[in-house]
Parts: C-alpha cells; sequence; structure tokens
DNA sequence: ATTTACAGTACCGATTTCGTCCGATATAGT
DNA sequence: ACTATATCGGACGAAATCGGTACTGTAAAT
C-alpha cells in the first residue's frame, strides 16, 4: 500500500536516534555528526532536520557549537507530526485534481468516507510516539495484538471482520 | 502525509458505484458504460478494472455481454484488498533501497516499530468495508466519534495523547 | 574578525506515475 | 461458422514527483 518518502524515513531514523541520547545530553547535536553516525549523506540529513526545526519537532542552534535537540520530550512527540513536518501534511487522496470526477451525481460519493479513512490512518499514527519506537518491549508486543484485534472496534463498530483475508 | 495514488482512488469509486447497484443487477456492467457513469477515461477505467479482476475483487466475464461485477458481497469487501490489489502491497517503508542505513549498529533500531506502524494502519483499514464507503450514516457518526477516541487504545495503551497538537 | 553551523532556495537527474494503445482471447447471438 | 463485443496482457511515452546536491545568506561562539 502507501509507502513513506524515503525522506520520511530518514526522519524517523534520526528522531529515533536523538531520542535515545536524549537523556542527559541536552546538547544539540550538529547535522554532520549525526549523518556520520546514522550512515546517511549529510546534505540530506541537512535536509531533514531543517524540514523538522521548521515545523517545531526539533529545535535548532545555530553558530558554533550549534545543531538540533528534539523540541520535546519523546514520548510527546508523535508520527504524524513527523510525517507531515516532511511531506507537508498531505491527505489520503487528492480530489483536487479531478474535479469532475463524480460531477453525474452531484457531490462525490465516497468524498466524506475517503475522509473518514484519512482520520482513521491520522488517529493510529498519532497515537505512536518517538518514545514507542525505541522501546524494544514495543514491537513485539503489539504486533501481536494487532493480530487479534480490530482499531475500529473503539469506533463502536463490530462489523466481524477479518478472518477470510489471505493477504 | 502519504497518499494513495489516483488509479487506487478511481478503484474506490468504481468499487462503490458498483456496489450502489449490486442489489440486484447481478449481471455484469462493461467498463466503457462504468467509465461514463463515472465519468472517467475508458482506458483508464478498463486498467482498474482489470487490475481488481486480477487480485479477485472483481469477476469478469469475457465476451459479448461481458463485463465486472463485485466478487463478494460490498461488507464482505475491504479497503485494504483494494489498495494492494491496486499497488501491489508494498509496504509503509522500503529499506531495500537503503540496506546500511544502520550498519552502525548492526540492525536498524526503528526497523521492527515501523512494520508495527504498518500493521496499525493495515488493520485500521481493513476494518472498513465498501458497505461503509456508500453508506450515508458512515462518515459523519466516524469523523465525529474518531475525533475523541485514539484507536490505540484496543491495544492496551493509555498514552494520553493528542491534546497539545494543532495540526 | 573568524570560524562554525543552520536557513533557504534553486537545480538537475532518476524514478515513478498516468494515461493510451494494440494484438490476443473468450463469449453471445445470428 | 461467422461476427460483434469485451476483457486480458503487456508495452510505450509523456509528465510529474522524488532524491540528492550545491550555493548563498544568516546567526552564534570564541
Amino acid at each position: 500500500m502507501f509507502r513513506l518518502s524515503k525522506i520520511t524515513d530518514y526522519g524517523i531514523v534520526l528522531l529515533a536516534h536523538l531520542a535515545k541520547d536524549a537523556t542527559e545530553s541536552a546538547e544539540p547535536q550538529n547535522a554532520r555528526e549525526l549523518a556520520e553516525q546514522v550512515d546517511l549523506p549529510a546534505p540530506v540529513v541537512s535536509k531533514v532536520l531543517k524540514g523538522l526545526a521548521r515545523e517545531g519537532v526539533l529545535e535548532s542552534q545555530r553558530g558554533a557549537k550549534g545543531g538540533y535537540a528534539l523540541a520535546r520530550a519523546p514520548h510527546r512527540i508523535n508520527v504524524v507530526e513527523v510525517i507531515d513536518a516532511l511531506e507537508g501534511a498531505v491527505a489520503i487522496t487528492e480530489c483536487s485534481a479531478g474535479p469532475l470526477v463524480c460531477s453525474h451525481e452531484g457531490t462525490c460519493a465516497v468524498r466524506d468516507p475517503l475522509t473518514v479513512l484519512n482520520t482513521v490512518v491520522r488517529d493510529a499514527l498519532r497515537a505512536i510516539t518517538l518514545a514507542d519506537l525505541i522501546d524494544p518491549s514495543f514491537a513485539a508486543v503489539n504486533l501481536q495484538q494487532s493480530l487479534s484485534s480490530s482499531p475500529l472496534q473503539i469506533l463502536g463498530r463490530t462489523n466481524s471482520p477479518s478472518e477470510e483475508f489471505l493477504e
């Protein structure tokens, strides 16, 4: 299905890296060193960090001894913020391109439901924070649990899903 | 954030259209007529329908009087199936391109969590069916509810999210 | 003043996506 | 059998997007 851009992927890796070292060192880390540690080209890392700083996920310190540091504690930075910062908060669909798609019936029949889809996905990702990403126990536990439960049950719907899909 | 490709968007629109007429007419609808009804170029519609048929979301009938029909009832076709059929089930990230990203620490620290992200998103979309998309009450109800609840609560986590985000 | 490091932007190459087209194959009706 | 109708499968070209680089400007520390 849809995937994140590499830039966003890098952003998550970089933030996770910063989050792990965020315990004591309140000192900002500069882009070049960070690039070495993560083994990515320095210009790219710089670009990613700039984007995150512009949107308030990171705080930047200019000049000598400058660098980047998390703007908040890891558990208060969620994944949607990161994605929005690096890919510009585009929605799940862009009806903008085809305004006449549903012209024969006035307003499109699935536009509203698609925004619901969008909201569901965003909510799911908003619930995951940087702290979760660097928590070794997070992956194992949730991967298992999510197999037996459907997130939308919480919306009051029990539409008996997902036994008949092979994937 | 990440968005669906146009092809997938068209696919959802087409399926919703078919689902609405699926009540009685078990007769297949041909691509050309469908294209007119939805006001999309015929070759594109054809391509989309082909993809959906190949993956078993639609059933195709060749020859004269041929066309496409839903392979199952609308409530048994979910959104993830549609996306997988039309975009090839690519994952949320593609580490394949940069195998050395995390070489300095052996295995990447965030790979597993990212797969969790992927699972969460897929589960959220799997819970939504074609029947939901054409149900007028679906959008209004869930848009409202999803604002006050976090899908991940169901995973046994209560990490008190989302009051501090402006979006 | 000099050095360090972020800020912003512009740019090019590569990749992906979008839409189209064509020959082959299967079915229905005459 | 023949013909008209439709899907099947793949290939192709143009357009848009993405990934990565480079360059100039600005701010802070010594």
